[in-house]
DNA sequence: AGCACGCCGACT
DNA sequence: GTCGGCGTGCTC
């Protein structure tokens, strides 16, 4: 090395800080890179001694990143000089657990996903930012002090013509903290909060570090429901492995009380101390849900979803980790919340697609959580009426503990399943007369009728009655969806838009026309059979604006609508106590799928919907309509249910060596060329993986996608070992090829959705 | 992923 | 003559 660079003043300094230290350290950044980067530590940050965990402001490339420490060593392996020293330590309270570094190098390695971009997607965002340096710590909200008990009363006095207010002064009495973010989730408002302040009656604090020590007065005994046997058999099972990892499947048919065994649970976890993670599906966290957890603990409760902005969310995060928390309820992602007392895992409608991430780094959130579980040596709970094939199966060979509750609560039945055969009958817009029938006599009774028909829009396509042109979006070879309203085609794959064409581009006919169903059409068909009758359609298309989706929901069970129309949106989380007819207008795409899980999935959705409807006194009724009502598929469901339909479907899995009797990786690969992708995937298949079989390359089921072309490569294996060793040698192997920088590819372990 | 560098088309 | 399109390459 010699000294004659133009800059030695620079350069001397920054040697300075090498030769006296001999500090490096092994850095995740932010970026899709498969690798860590070396920087130094300058003698000026070595105090206090820097942690695996802490966050770090790097220069990397032009720019500067915040990366998080997860080695420190004397020496570095990278070429010492070409090492850049760290710029700056970042606040000290705001780093990972030793623990969670470990875990999430366990995710990235796992998922052979890049470690950088698993950081940075457990990190809440503000975390990531490099100019947000206005992070506060968390407030919540306190009831005042009563210093003078009349002044106070006076004070109560003027809410009685506020009953909402009230019943919030009540709700912050009651607890040691409460965030902005869980009142609004149980339908406060601002205003009502600010009125309380105004009045003087609460306040906002910094919360004090609770050191996770919640005392028994915590727990509401009066709420606590009486465990039918089968009930109590779950929960003493469960806490007798409460201090060690065990992974528990709950299979409890709709209102058997899953949500009962949990809190049950989660007490003794809470007495001892111990922090709970409960794992929701996206939109399964109804305010209904929140308050059953409320009013039985009066521990704080933070949330992690969708809903919180950016400064909620860390909010929560900082509750978790310092303690503040006892309970975090949330989506998938907060199986990253660093919870450090944490004793329990709970995920609820463990079967819920929603689970998966579907981009980038796409891991399953009960799968991740199990591996915590693990690694922590805590139990999980899994719960569902309708388990995934996958845990179903754990469950049976008995690696994990199999509890199923059967009966359910009180009166209530299950909603009778039945099958209309679509070619028996007369066919209107998609309706058969049967359905229609019973459309009529349920809203004569004055209850509420449920269609679900997954295709949004007017129509799935527009074609010519002539010579049978179909308007196709140029970007993805597939048909563009009428939407009536809006006078347009969108494309529901890329969501490009065109106009109607007037005539037919290739022949020059007028007579263009819709081709299909979609929920739009149906509502407005519904309109003219049942003119006196409101009804209301609840899709991704009617529920853009925020908020519209809670407001429709509401005038569902106000009972302002008796139809309602929908996709499978409506499928998950909501009850719907009066509606008492439930149709499914088309199943049939899943009977003969290419994907092999298309049926478990109908399956799953079918018992769920069903599981909407009705309560005790009126019970509900499904009906589905097919055309192939004889399909085994059908039959088997409808006439023995999913505990059948399941052992039957892992009896075929079983046959054909699939998930989860083998264990599968996808690569997808997309490019602007054609041949790119087919050519790079083929130089994979070009190798043989011990013990492991290749499926393609393949067209992906969209082989063009927004003007990419995507092609796929199966890797399956017996084992998971054997499958992991296989991606290793693919990663090598994929780096080494030129096209790998023309080609855009990813890795999926355990995929889920191969249509993608 | 960003961001710069670099090499070819339409503009004041 | 330059502004800017996105292909290619690199980041400790």
């Amino acid at each position: 090395m010699t000294l004659n660079s133009q800059n030695s003043i620079n350069f001397n300094l920054t040697l300075s800080a090498y030769l006296v230290s001999d500090c490096y350290i092994q850095v995740a950044i932010p970026v899709p890179i498969r690798q860590l980067f070396t920087y130094t530590l300058p003698i000026s940050l070595q105090s206090p001694t820097i942690k695996v965990g802490e966050r770090v402001l790097v220069p990397f490339g032009n720019r500067q990143v915040i990366g998080i420490v997860i080695d420190i060593s004397q020496q570095s392996e990278f070429s010492a000089d070409k090492v850049k020293p760290v710029l700056n330590r970042l606040h000290d309270s705001f780093h990972l657990s030793k623990d969670l570094v470990t875990f999430l190098q366990l995710c990235s390695h796992y998922y052979h996903h890049p470690v950088g971009d698993v950081f940075q997607q457990a990190l809440p965002v503000l975390l990531r930012q490099t100019e947000k340096t206005d992070l506060r710590p968390p407030m919540l909200w306190h009831a005042k002090q009563a210093i003078d008990e009349q002044a106070q009363q006076i004070k109560r006095d003027k809410l009685s013509k506020a009953p909402k207010q009230l019943a919030l002064l009540t709700l912050i009495e009651k607890h040691q903290g409460i965030s902005w973010a869980e009142l609004r989730t149980l339908g406060y408002s601002k205003a009502q909060l600010n009125a309380l302040v105004t009045k003087e009656l609460i306040e906002e604090k910094q919360q004090v570090l609770q050191l996770f020590n919640w005392q028994s007065s915590m727990f509401n005994q009066d709420n606590k429901l009486v465990l039918s046997p089968e009930q109590a058999v779950v929960v003493s099972a469960i806490n007798q492995s409460q201090a060690q990892f065990a992974c528990h499947l709950i299979e409890g048919v709709t209102g058997s009380g899953k949500t009962e065994v949990y809190l049950q649970v989660m007490e003794q976890t809470l007495a001892r101390s111990k922090q709970v993670l409960v794992i929701v599906p996206e939109i399964g966290l109804t305010p209904q849900t929140l308050i059953r957890f409320e009013q039985r603990f009066n521990v704080p409760i933070c949330l992690h979803h969708s809903g919180l902005n950016d400064s909620e969310r860390l909010d929560t995060w900082l509750n978790a980790q310092q303690g503040n928390a006892a309970i975090v309820i949330g989506t998938r992602s907060a199986v990253f919340a660093p919870l450090h007392q944490l004793g329990l895992i709970i995920i609820d409608e463990e079967h819920d697609s929603s689970l998966k991430q579907q981009d980038s780094f796409r891991y399953h959130g009960r799968d991740i959580a199990i591996l915590r579980a693990r690694q922590l040596n805590i139990p999980i709970v899994l719960g569902s009426a309708t388990p995934s094939l996958e845990t179903l199966q754990n469950a049976l060979s008995g690696k994990y503990h199999y509890h199923q509750l059967k009966n359910r609560a009180g009166k209530s039945k299950a909603a009778k399943i039945a099958l209309i055969d679509n070619n028996q009958q007369q066919m209107e817009y998609g309706l058969s007369g049967s359905l229609k029938q019973e459309i009529s006599r349920t809203i004569e009774r004055g209850e509420q009728v449920l269609l679900f028909l997954n295709r949004r829009g007017y129509a799935p396509a527009i074609n010519c009655q002539e010579c049978h042109w179909i308007a196709d979006c140029q970007r993805c070879n597939k048909p563009y969806t009428l939407h009536q309203k809006q006078q347009l085609l969108i494309c529901h794959h890329c969501g490009s838009q065109k106009r109607i064409p007037p005539q037919c581009p290739s022949c020059g006919s007028v007579r263009i026309a819709p081709l299909g169903q979609g929920t739009e059409q149906l509502e407005s068909r519904l309109e003219e059979l049942f003119p006196e009758t409101s009804i209301v359609r609840i899709d991704r298309d009617s529920t853009r604006k925020k908020g519209e989706l809670a407001k429709l929901l509401q005038e569902v069970n106000d009972k302002k609508h008796q139809i309602l129309v929908g996709t499978q949106m409506l499928a998950k989380g909501h009850h719907f106590p009066d509606v008492t007819l439930v149709a499914i207008l088309d199943v049939d795409g899943a009977l003969f799928s290419f994907d092999f899980r298309a049926s478990e999935h109908m399956a799953q959705l079918l018992v769920q919907v069903a599981g909407r409807s009705g309560r005790a006194s009126k019970p509900g009724k499904v009906l589905v309509q097919s055309n192939f009502v004889d399909h085994p598929l059908l039959q088997d469901l409808v006439h023995n249910g999913y505990q059948h339909f399941a052992r039957q479907a892992l009896t075929e899995r079983k046959q054909a060596l699939l998930p989860p009797f083998s264990f599968q990786a996808l690569i997808r690969a997309e490019a602007n060329y054609p041949s790119y992708p087919e050519k790079f995937l083929r130089s994979l298949t070009e190798h043989s993986f011990e013990q492991c079989e290749l499926a393609g390359p393949v067209p992906a089921a969209m082989e063009k996608k927004a003007g990419k072309y995507r092609y796929h490569l199966i890797i399956q294996a017996k084992s998971r070992k054997y499958l992991h060793q296989a991606v290793l040698s693919i990663l090598t192997l994929a780096l080494q090829n030129d096209l790998h920088k023309k080609v855009r590819w990813s890795v999926d372990i355990d995929p889920i959705d191969l249509s993608w």
